[in-house]
DNA sequence: TGTACATCAGTGAACGCGCGTTCACTGATGTAC
DNA sequence: TGTACATCAGTGAACGCGCGTTCACTGATGTAC
């Protein structure tokens, strides 16, 4: 391949219009992408966007599949082997972190109205399901596995949107992140 | 006041067109909402909201707030007097529904990017966030109030976000809400 | 090795659309005298 | 009680905009022979 840079074909577009979406996302703030903007961004023209995406929902797609990607690197990052609590908070940090540091991507992938069904959607959000239980397993070896792993998720991924919509300041995310973890974990018995 | 269905003056065009702005988003579904389809909804002229509403974020505030009310409403419906466990997870669940069955002024409620430092949002998540505390002091007197306040509001809110993106059947909903709830509650030691 | 040709991946112009917002305007209202 | 007038709350038309999508097209590519 190793196209020109003024090649008439350009070589990769389907990878480049997805790039330039992210980065349109990441610089804008916020989440009115369109396909006229990312081939703008791309140098292409308006329509060729068509020859690789049915539609603009098929590029937000991708957008969002690139989003859960790199959400899970993070997330792996933060805490390679998971065992204790303390992996686990950080684990959580690093969801809030991704979900503030990246916006307008963030809401791409979870917040936007979109069809439940489509496969990659699934597969991500199951992907990520799988992961989470697999981190409770480690730490909390005799819990209900399924609702543990449901209540973790919930639990960071609410904190990512009220910290989205401002409800705290950014500025003391880690400990409050980690206070908010630890008090479900320290949790007295109910009166 | 008593205006005639015919008058020139509406009579209480602000409440009507918040009325309508919010019976479209629960028709629609799509959070996609118009100053001019509330205007045409309201059978007023395209500028008349001009008279009421600085921008169209003006009126998406103002139909935030009826949200937060109506949530409000719900919860303590739910719940009137929590003291126990089973309280808490009941309101769970109130909040969960809330958002499914109006995903869309939901969405504008918490999803949509908007000014941090309004004081009508401000107000009401303040509100919320102390309406909860006040729940967690009664159900769990021992705990650190403000984190577990943070911890209860973010595990609904997260799942009410899980749930709206389809991650989970809709069907089960209350014997899932209360499940994530309580492997919260009785949680074990870690490992 | 050279050539004909099918296929692929772009172009550029155009479509129709609904939107937010502004403007000069006018009909209705209520108040001062 | 009647009237002049300021103010209020609408109208209707227009502005410019960016959007998603379609279309006939053309330049580039690679393969069969």
């Amino acid at each position: 391949m190793t196209p020109s840079s003024t090649s008439y074909h350009h070589g990769d577009l389907p990878a480049t219009l997805v790039r330039a979406a992210v980065e349109l996302l990441e610089e804008d703030g916020a989440a009115d992408l369109s396909l006229r903007a990312a081939a703008r961004r791309a140098g292409v023209s308006t329509a060729a966007p068509y020859r690789h995406f049915a539609d603009r929902d098929a590029l937000l797609s991708a957008v969002a599949a690139v989003g859960y990607r790199e959400l899970a690197e993070q997330l792996v990052a933060a805490g390679p082997a998971p065992s204790t609590p303390e992996d686990l908070a950080a684990i959580a940090v690093a969801y809030v972190r991704f979900a503030l540091a990246r916006p307008a991507l963030f809401r791409v992938m979870f917040a936007d109205p979109c069809d439940p069904t489509s496969p990659e959607r699934v597969a991500a959000t199951t992907s990520i399901h799988q992961y989470v239980r697999a981190i409770v397993r480690q730490v909390f070896p005799d819990g209900d596995e399924e609702s543990l792993a449901t209540a973790m998720w919930a639990l960071v991924h609410g904190l990512a949107f009220l910290y989205l919509h401002g409800k705290f300041d950014a500025e003391a995310l880690e400990d409050r992140v980690r206070a908010t973890v630890f008090a479900v974990i320290e949790l007295p018995r109910p009166a």
